[in-house]
DNA sequence: CGAATTGAGTTTTTT
DNA sequence: ACTCAATTCG
């Protein structure tokens, strides 16, 4: 594509941050108004135009996802391949640079990575070994992070710390970690940015290095950079200032885990001269939604203010409906996704269904259920979360790496082989007293004799199995796999779901080396969701960040849920509740329904809910508003709760009921999903087995009763 | 060593 | 209400 074609279609703002090529330039890319189209066309601009390689362009994304669409829609602008291009993850650019040079820092370029429960079980160990109440470990372990993604050291926070005593302990533990974290050859996900960055500080060399490799720097969503990401961003590019960051500070929702927006702020003084261009052209959302979201955003301080506008024209006004109970809430939302769904234009894959805690999935689920529509909720526990996934995994890691003690602990006796948590004792001591692994100290007591026989054996058992499969270091990881299901026994009396899982692990490792495996397997954690069948998404507001609907729901826009009730005190967090919403809000693209219920249950308490304090600041003129005292329409059957049956309203008799056997002189057999219209027009929808889901106008469609 | 029971706590999440 | 984890019992 020429440099004309790449400007093509863009907005006066966009061409502006397209042909920017020098020096310091920031983004504020409003939701929807087409960010990744401008990084993306200026990636094909700097390739094609200014003849810089792939090689030569750091790009940086927070999620996979993001970074595998920017490579495909780079890809389909520019005709030559992105072999050898940076674009990718923190994490895993950071991976790349250290698995080179992380030797000067005096690790071995072999290292594992942790993951988060990796990380967990590491720090209950310690806090074990330290006498520390254990159950603290998620706390200690998000504390530990928060400071390594802050780049402060422990030393440093001992003495910023209030000498209260437990920062002290707190440090200990800190220091413990990153000891053992060293001692088993293994870097967690803080480590990757950190280590890069003091890697920089400490080698002028390496930073110089990298700075000529790299001659211009892409950042997507700058304002979830936490400080190590910045200070690494900004040691790359402070040589000749060629940094090109898109954010939304409107958009940052992720302070909780480190996520600085005053990066943001920051940005025009760390890099004088910064050109600065708004983008406020919105392509997703009709005029309504957009005045909606920002009658919110708007109300936030210390905020780019950036006003959306698009020519897609007023649209639909906002539904905001506000309901008796949480049921009737879920009821009417489903009854809605299944009108909207009748009607023909939107199909159930265009509508989500968003919410603020995970918890609040419950009774949408359920209201799904009962009437049928497909959903998926999105998020929850990834592939490799799972169980018999993370065994296998730290078995290869294990045989890669004996001194990973992680996950050394996690699978030593798994499946059983009968070494518990006394022999586990013996081993750790042996361990600390000769300041080896665990996995030495074992080959020690084996080979000393230093234990009861039966213990020796089993031990000897174990050692065989991780040697045999050590052997296969050299084979490809999914045959390491089948090799270790197989030595370890590991699918006897595994459900078959989990078989099936395993499975799927051997087969998304096929043509990678082990290295390579476990390599992806840390800085991935889904396989790609493929979304074939056509079905509703449940996620939370925090996962709908970055997508898009035509319809979307978003419930429980209560006080108490949004803004959360942790939050509800603290006036930074409000702000960030409020952007939340935000988010929320500027997913929809043409219908944007609203709903609260005044009594929910949470945590088992029935508790009287208050509108949100958001919905203040929306104007009505926007809206259709609607308050109901009790359930009115109720859809024939399924109204047997309690409270709102009483209307037993059943408006239309309709000739098939939801449920009943058709058969068409087409399609067969089928059952009927539903029955609405009057008259001429009564339509009913019916899925056929093996044919779909069909409308058909009962006056043409030939159905016979069965 | 492993199963069963009791008890505490309860956001959001990517890598 | 429900989950996850620790402790206790067999």
């Amino acid at each position: 594509m020429s440099k004309e074609e790449l400007q093509n279609g863009l907005n006066p703002q966009q061409r502006e941050a397209l042909l920017h090529t020098d020096g310091p330039l920031l983004v504020l890319a409003g939701a929807g108004s087409g960010k990744t189209r401008v990084i993306t066309h200026k990636y094909a601009l700097l390739t094609k135009e200014e003849k810089v390689s792939p090689s030569s362009i750091f790009t940086v994304t927070f999620t996979n996802k993001a970074a595998n669409e920017m490579k495909e829609r780079i890809s389909s602008l520019i005709s030559d391949d992105l072999k050898g291009c940076w674009i990718g993850t923190f994490h895993s650019q950071c991976n790349r640079i250290l698995r080179s040079d992380i030797t000067a820092l005096g690790y071995r370029s072999e290292f594992v990575i942790y993951d988060e429960s990796d990380r967990h079980s590491l720090i209950r160990h310690i806090l074990r070994e330290l006498k520390i109440y254990e159950a603290l470990y998620k706390g200690v372990a998000s504390r530990i992070s928060s400071l390594k993604a802050s780049m402060v050291t422990p030393e440093e926070f001992l003495s910023s710390g209030d000498g209260f005593g437990f920062d002290e302990k707190l440090a200990k533990v800190y220091i413990r970690f990153q000891d053992e974290l060293r001692r088993c050859n293994a870097l967690d996900f803080d480590d990757l940015i950190m280590l890069t960055v003091r890697l920089f500080q400490e080698h002028p060399d390496v930073l110089q290095k990298y700075r000529e490799k790299f001659a211009y720097i892409l950042v997507d969503e700058f304002q979830d950079t936490n400080r190590a990401q910045y200070q690494l961003v900004k040691f790359l590019a402070s040589g000749h200032g060629n940094i090109f960051a898109v954010g939304d500070d409107d958009q940052s929702i992720y302070r909780f885990r480190g996520a600085e927006v005053k990066n943001i702020l920051n940005f025009e003084k760390d890099f004088p001269g910064v050109k600065v261009i708004k983008l406020e052209q919105n392509y997703r959302s009709t005029q309504n939604i957009l005045d909606v979201s920002g009658s919110i955003i708007s109300k936030n301080p210390k905020r780019n203010v950036k006003t959306l506008w698009t020519d897609r024209g007023r649209g639909e006004k906002v539904f905001f409906y506000w309901l008796p109970v949480e049921e009737d809430e879920a009821k009417y939302v489903v009854r809605t996704i299944k009108d909207i769904y009748l009607k023909g234009v939107y199909n159930y894959r265009d509508m989500a269904v968003l919410y603020r805690i995970n918890l609040q999935s419950r009774v949408i689920e359920e209201a799904l259920r009962r009437e049928g529509i497909p959903y998926r909720v999105v998020g929850g526990m990834s592939f490799y979360e799972r169980k018999e996934v993370k065994d296998i995994i730290a078995y290869l890691r294990l045989c890669v790496n004996h001194h990973d003690n992680v996950s050394l602990r996690r699978i030593i006796n798994t499946p059983h082989r009968g070494i518990g948590s006394a022999t586990l004792n013996k081993i750790e001591q042996e361990s600390k007293r000769r300041g080896i692994s665990l996995f030495e100290a074992i080959r020690r007591i084996c080979k000393t004799k230093s234990s009861s026989q039966t213990v020796i054996d089993k031990l000897d058992v174990f050692l065989k199995l991780i040697n045999g499969i050590s052997g296969l270091k050299d084979s490809s990881a999914s045959e390491a796999i089948k090799s270790v299901v197989e030595l370890t026994s590991y699918a006897e009396e595994l459900e078959e779901q989990r078989i099936q899982n395993l499975t799927e692990l051997m087969i998304s490792a096929e043509g990678s080396s082990i290295d390579e495996f476990l390599d992806r397997v840390s800085l991935v954690t889904r396989l790609d969701e493929s979304m074939p069948d056509d079905s509703i998404s449940l996620m939370t507001l925090h996962t709908a960040k970055g997508l898009e609907f035509p319809v979307v729901f978003i419930v429980g826009i209560e006080e108490g849920l949004i803004p959360y009730f942790k939050s509800a005190d603290n006036e930074e967090e409000v702000h960030e509740e409020r952007r939340l919403f935000y988010v929320g809000l500027t997913r929809a693209k043409d219908i944007l329904c609203l709903t609260g219920a005044r009594r929910r249950r949470i945590f088992s308490k029935r508790q009287e809910q208050e509108p949100s304090r958001f919905l203040k600041d929306i104007p009505r003129e926007h809206c259709h508003w609607v308050e109901k005292a009790a359930c009115k329409k109720v859809s024939g059957n399924g109204s047997k709760e309690k409270g709102f049956a009483r209307n037993k309203a059943v408006v239309y008799a309709f000739p098939y009921k939801t449920g009943c056997r058709v058969r068409h002189p087409k399609w067969g057999i089928g059952v009927v999903r539903d029955c609405y219209g009057k008259g001429d027009d009564l339509k009913v929808c019916v899925n056929f087995p093996g044919v779909g889901i069909k409308r058909l106008a009962l006056k043409f469609a030939h159905l016979e009763r069965i």
